[in-house]
DNA sequence: CAAACATAGTTACATATGCAACAAAATAGT
DNA sequence: ACTATTTTGTTGCATATGTAACTATGTTTG
């Protein structure tokens, strides 16, 4: 698959002669009504209105409000990986939000009896105050936006989704190539 | 569209840790089931799919794909703002991706009679030789994802996009697309 | 125990992105 | 005609991101 050839060019070269409008064999391909690019339009829309509210509020980017959710809802102490494991971000992402968050006070960070390498993260005072202001302000966001689908359509959205993600899962991890 | 059905909107505070320090009961939030973090999720591994592609064979990135996708299907030149206008990319990231297509020889850009402050964008020979091969590869990609669903399924799918779109639309005001 | 390997997290580098400022050309207002 | 405003596209800067290399600790195996 790494080699490409020009399958259908030959068209135009066999022509010759120049005309400013080659007859080619176009493939009938609209960007607008191409599935992923629709699921594009709509993720962006999705998470500009969710990004706007802890950006404006807090400064916050999209990784830091995840590992954020994750931290504000966990009852001990976790290890950077669980966050990894939990958001699906990659550990490089979350250790520049955990960096962040510490510089900004959002979040605690205390070695590991259990683990030299790691370190157990907390949200601090003024984190955990960010969060219970922001949990509640991102949950009426989704409810907003989710408002007038009723709990079937969801999940019927939802599940679509699963199955797209089904269907795409050999391509996903077999991704070394 | 006046009434709001929404499915779970109880919170459910009825956790009751007993903590010595009298705080603000946890906001129950759980990352994992939030919508539009489960809305990442699905974007992220359906664009990667897409991209694997178009990045493996040509080492073209999304704005790339994108910009020959539109002037792929375009029958004469297009200007930059009508890239920008159909697909809903930034300018700056048109012009960039323009750029960098035209010093790999994939597009052609002439100076517009009719404005000099624009010029008239098109395939190249070779940029049309890689979006012939491209295009069908990509709409494998999509059947491939789309399996087993049915045309109603997918309608739905996209209805519920569209609604969740409009109820925030608002939110989004002033952002074009 | 020690060499080999695995894992947690950070850092470096190259590249991508968003925003604002900008120049040039077109358009509108007077 | 002349000035102001808008539009088209590019550039500079600061920041974000992904990949791979790296450090440090832990684990396994002979």
């Amino acid at each position: 698959m790494t080699k490409l050839t020009n399958p259908e060019t030959e068209t135009q070269e066999a022509i010759g002669i120049a005309s400013e409008t080659p007859e080619t064999p176009l493939p009938d391909f609209e960007l607008e009504t191409f599935f992923p690019y629709r699921v594009r339009v709509f993720y962006s829309d999705v998470t500009r209105a969710l990004s706007a509210v802890y950006q404006r509020d807090y400064g916050m980017m999209p990784a830091e409000w995840r590992t954020m959710a994750i931290l504000g809802s966990a009852s001990g102490g976790l290890q950077a990986s669980e966050i990894v494991a939990r958001s699906s971000m990659d550990k490089v992402v979350v250790s520049r939000a955990v960096k962040r968050m510490e510089e900004r006070g959002f979040l605690t960070r205390e070695s590991n009896e259990a683990d030299g390498r790691s370190f157990l993260l907390q949200l601090s005072e003024e984190g955990r105050a960010a969060f219970e202001d922001l949990a509640p302000k991102l949950k009426a966001v989704e409810q907003k936006m989710l408002s007038g689908l009723s709990a079937e359509e969801i999940e019927e959205f939802l599940a679509v989704t699963r199955r797209i993600r089904e269907n795409l899962s050999d391509e996903l991890d077999g991704v070394s190539d």
